[in-house]
DNA sequence: CTTAAACCGTACCAAATTCGTACGGTTTCA
DNA sequence: TGAAACCGTACGAATTTGGTACGGTTTAAG
């Protein structure tokens, strides 16, 4: 199915309302009401967040937490990154030179490999504040998309 | 993670083994002693392949798996459609229609829709053949994929 | 016509991962 | 001093994944 985990994309929900109003202080209880999810998860991820210098917490009464950065300086890669680590999409890609047992009848990794960078960089291309505005339905350059990417191959 | 399951990862390297030598029949005897992976797997893939119409089999001694098209004409796409289904970033994206319980307060959705769909005309953009060649030269479905995921998003 | 090589299908199991909960602690403001 | 908020670890049920088992069917060769 070649998805994101759940956490990743509430967590992307979450911080696309932080960047609404992105030097607002937000409580977790407040998030999680405003975006009807089981308020642990929502700490979780915050928490999770936090570690990954993505926002920063304030403690104590009237506590809560920002974005660390502008909104488009936060891209989604970053926010994979930070709840379920580094983008891999086999398990030879995440090894590293620990070479899988496997790798020297293996023709396909360094294939594999190239398509991950692509996305990699791919996701780093979007920022948060890209990703909290809601598109406008019809999208020229989404239209084209198909064509244009039969028309790079060939 | 972000990331395809093995089997899939076993698929792509089956194929490309038999894509170098396209109207061979292949048992899943040899191409799992050819690639070191259980027999037992191996067998279970090649069975969903089929059931993909992306093999053809041939029944009793001397039997085995051949492609169904050539190896120009099978996408990687096709390939993780066959072994793990559609492609779905994220849980709302494969609900389709019935769309999840939280889509009113959501905003992101709609852009990670547009990101599947960048990722999956990209990886039908790259074809088996694209994939048994060993360290291929800069493949131009996937050079422009960072600009098109940016450009599909705002 | 018999045998063996090969595919077919279902069902099962163990291990890992995911998703979410629980709970006791700490910091800060009013 | 107390309430509001964050902090951290640890746990557990449910699902998914990775792999096995086994009995059946088809076909070529001898
Ligand atoms: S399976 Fe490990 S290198 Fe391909
Ligand atoms: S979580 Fe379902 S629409 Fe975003």
């Amino acid at each position: 199915m070649l998805r994101i985990n759940r956490e990743t994309d509430y967590a992307t929900a979450i911080l696309s309302l932080m960047a609404q109003e992105p030097d607002e202080c937000y409580s977790a209880a407040w998030l999680s009401a405003r975006r009807c999810l089981p308020a642990p998860v929502v700490s979780k991820i915050l928490k999770q967040l936090v570690r990954a210098q993505l926002l920063v917490s304030h403690r104590g009464a009237k506590g809560g937490y920002s974005l660390a950065r502008p909104a488009e300086e936060i891209s989604i890669a970053a926010v994979i990154n930070a709840i379920e680590g580094p983008i891999a999409l086999t398990d030879c890609i995440e090894g590293g030179n620990s070479a899988c047992q496997y790798s020297a009848h293996c023709a396909v990794s360094s294939n594999w490999s190239r398509i991950n960078d692509v996305f990699q960089h791919a996701l780093e291309a979007v920022s948060l504040k890209d990703m909290s505005e809601p598109l406008a339905a019809e999208h020229p350059g989404l239209r084209a998309l198909g064509e244009r990417v039969r028309s790079a191959v060939n």
